[in-house]
DNA sequence: TATGAATGAGAGTTCATTCAT
DNA sequence: AATGAATGAACTCTCATTCAT
């Protein structure tokens, strides 16, 4: 019975991720020192004894979640691609936050714990946003190079562009407002695209201060 | 004696500064909830149960960071005159970075439990965090009325501007990197007021700045 | 399986039910407040943490000792009838200590707590001691007016009378007599009627009994 | 200076005796067990070290306490004289009421750590009122003896007694009533001594029942 | 003698994890 | 595979007692 062990395995992984699901859930709605074991169980309507054939701890659960998290997260950073116009920039910046939407739980899940541990800062954060940041890094250099951007410092530059971008997910991530729509994220990218490509102050015919 | 209980009084402030500054610190390595009473008790090399002649509990300590932080920055908020040209801007930008730096751990510490704790998040963060962004709101809301700003949508906006302000001091509140010297607090102003006013983007037109 | 469940809570409430059982008797040895929840779980051969998934802290483990106290004798109380001659108050009483002997451990917990403690004085103590007190205060009146006792101020009375009728279970509850059995409960309780009716005294007149 | 330490031993034991007045109040208000050192100090407004020049422990305190109840206690139980008539025993219950009313806080903080503690029980408890039980026990056996008094078993029946006598102090004790004064004194023990002689009933001319 | 800050053993309680069923 | 009662180390907090001033 050659697909046994398949079926086994896939009832296993299912099982896993509905756990996954309900725990990131859980842990983004009370946070992860706050949610207890039974809690997660609970929810599952199944034992607490049962959770640990399928993860070794309650920290393996919130690893298993940055995981998932990155997973989903990295083959739509890997699709990046050239950044030319204002239009690609809006483009990524639009998919970047639909990403962001349908991944809430997770994504609040592990900002919340990377912010105070930094296992998994390094380990599933900063991948996710030091691939965009180096992007965004290169086209920023390359930009100032071609005499299309102003001669500003790349580095403070880049970091205060990802803060521009994502601080208004801040609040949907908190739970304040709510998640966007895909309409709401495309002209909130170009919005952010705009206010970082031309600032916020008319342009006077002549550039006198 | 008129002055006896006047240098209790002062030794007892004295040493609840001294718990508040260590704990503080160590709030700030490891977290809220990771951090054992004893791990405080035993970096002040005093025994567990003087730490509550102090505070009347673990969560005194922290409620008192908070309102440390609270009443150290207040002051500085209430100063932050009107907002007219670029100057005025960077100014006032400066000078909040100056605070944050003088501010670190306390400052890493109430960001950390206010991300999980709407409590503090509603009694500290949002005291200091709102203030600021109501600020910047009647400026921006101003500027678009006079024509001096682009009639861009300015609650979204205001967001984002205040992303771009915080982002750089992120990377130092984790730690990551060192903190800024005044100098370098007035260059990072003034690079983050001019990328807000006029963007990354060269004129096309006449670009001559 | 329509007994699962209740297996399961018929083993709850028999282990609910052991561990009041070892609790009553240690807090009756030693008083609530010198008895470590280490020494109910040492004296059960369980762990401390066990003790809280039958009852939610220390104090309630005492509440539950009450409330079974209570409930036991309760319906006891509710079947006292009428007092109309001697040997009813005969049967009530001796019926009373019969209830108080198979006690023992709740009672004495029970009284040395509601000594200091006026909530379950309240809750319990007075519970049970009010209904007798009524009763008893009721049928002092009612043969006050019919002329077969004396002109007496009922509630000083039916205070002393209450304190005659308990008094002897004191040496007992404290553990310095040993229990009555049911005949002896039956002799101390004629002997107390008898002694609440005729008193002491031979009759001077015709002392013919 | 031959009279330099007895002033300052009469300092000390008049302070002493200010403690022990002090904390048997507050023992009496709150038990032993819920009274903390820092709150008898505070009530005396000295410092809590203070304390322990006086007395060695906390427990001493209460120790010291019972000593003195008992020492204020005996000289008027030694001062029972021949107990014949009813009116001497009207006399010497009225007695021991007053004293009980002028000694309400010691009292009520010496029966309630007895009921818990077997030490103290024996060491004061036992020594107050078991010589009044004895002199009750004397009493009733010489006068049954004389034919006075029916031919009862003496011992329940001292007990007895005993509860009677006792129990109308008890809510006074508790605070739940309000002491009585010198007269309230008599009239109850009147009403005791003669429930006790006669009983409650009123006696037929012919003893039927 | 008086002080009161410092002490630290020990209390009740929590909860991630185990394992016999 | 599923169960959930049992576990016990580890936590925060209390307070009688001490001792340098």
């Amino acid at each position: 019975m050659p697909n046994m062990p398949s079926r086994r395995q896939r009832r296993f992984a299912k099982r896993q991720g509905e756990i996954l699901d309900v725990a990131a859930r859980i842990f983004a709605e009370k946070g992860y020192g706050d949610t207890k074991v039974t809690e997660i169980a609970a929810a599952l309507d199944i034992a607490d004894g049962t959770l640990y054939n399928y993860f070794d701890s309650k920290r393996d659960i919130l690893l298993a979640i940055m995981d998932k998290t990155r997973s989903d997260i990295e083959p739509m950073l890997q699709e990046i691609g050239e950044l030319e116009t204002r239009d690609d920039l809006v483009a990524v910046l639009a998919r970047t936050y639909d990403v962001f939407m349908a991944q809430l739980p997770f994504t609040r899940t592990m900002l919340m714990e990377a912010w105070a541990d930094d296992t998994i800062l390094q380990a599933y954060a900063v991948v996710c946003l030091e691939h965009i940041r180096q992007r965004m890094h290169e086209f920023i250099v390359s930009r100032v190079d071609t005499g299309d951007f102003r001669p500003i410092d790349p580095s403070p530059t880049t970091q205060m562009v990802l803060g521009m971008f994502f601080a208004p997910v801040v609040p949907i991530l908190r739970g304040i407002t709510p998640p966007l729509s895909p309409e709401q994220c495309r002209a909130l990218a170009e919005a952010a695209v705009d206010l970082l490509l031309d600032g916020i102050r008319v342009r006077p015919e002549r550039g006198a201060e």
